[in-house]
DNA sequence: CGGTTTTGACCGGCGC
DNA sequence: GCGCCGGTCAAAACCG
């Protein structure tokens, strides 16, 4: 359930097992949470909808969340930039600037001071779920699938299939604990998503986003 | 019929 | 130089 409060999302540097403050954790996850157009699988649960549970007061679930997002972490980025302002630069989407532009402007992003870096950061969660394709709201297309060492499970590559748009993104079950799937975000959209999430809030007191609606302003009826 | 999935082949980087 | 390994390509199958 809501193990992502403001305590349990800790970012984690895979590579240099950094962690930073769950404050900035919830801030940058709600970026990631845009409803909807899912492509295919119909199965697939709304990312959204684990939003709602994430940032939902812990309460039972009467309808049984399936999944949880349990923590993540960045890649390919120096962990004390990230954590100063680039966060949204490191965000792969349009969807980012709508829902959390706000949040962006609080901390405005300082030009990288290193050299540009190349255009490959990425970032990775974890979520318990039963499924492994979660609905971000953007359309993907599955272009590998291999079986990697060290885990019995195999890994999935998918690439946004918008055009001109190369963003990609692989998903595989955590090899310690399948009841969790890895997925991790390579690249920048240079669109917008089918189904941006146009409103967010933020809790003062928890730092915490819950999504108010999906639809763009004026076009609810 | 167009877009997606599947699946083995292929390729480039890296360590030995 | 060679082989392993992770990542990608691409052709054919598949599906709505």
């Amino acid at each position: 359930m809501a193990a992502v409060g403001a305590h349990a999302a800790v970012y984690h540097h895979p590579v240099s097992g950094l962690s930073a403050p769950a404050g900035d954790a919830a801030y940058s996850m709600s970026s990631y949470f845009s409803h909807g157009g899912s492509s295919t699988s119909s199965s697939a649960s709304s990312f959204s909808a684990a939003l709602a549970a994430a940032t939902t007061p812990p309460l039972p679930d009467p309808s049984g969340s399936q999944f949880d997002i349990s923590e993540f972490f960045f890649d390919d980025a120096p962990p004390a930039a990230v954590f100063n302002g680039a966060p949204t630069a490191a965000l792969p989407d349009g969807a980012a600037a709508n829902a959390t532009r706000s949040a962006a402007e609080a901390v405005p992003a300082p030009a990288p001071a290193a050299v540009e870096r190349p255009r490959t950061e990425r970032i990775a969660f974890r979520t318990k779920s039963e499924i492994e394709i979660l609905d971000d709201g953007y359309k993907w297309r599955k272009y590998g699938k291999k079986s990697v060492k060290n885990s019995p499970n195999p890994r999935n590559y998918y690439r946004c299939s918008t055009e001109g748009c190369n963003v990609k993104k692989r998903v595989e079950r955590d090899k310690d604990d399948p009841s969790y799937v890895v997925t991790t975000y390579e690249g920048t959209h240079n669109h917008v998503s089918p189904s941006t999430v146009y409103y967010a809030s933020q809790d003062a007191a928890s730092g915490r986003f819950f999504v108010a609606g999906t639809q763009p302003p004026g076009s609810l009826n």
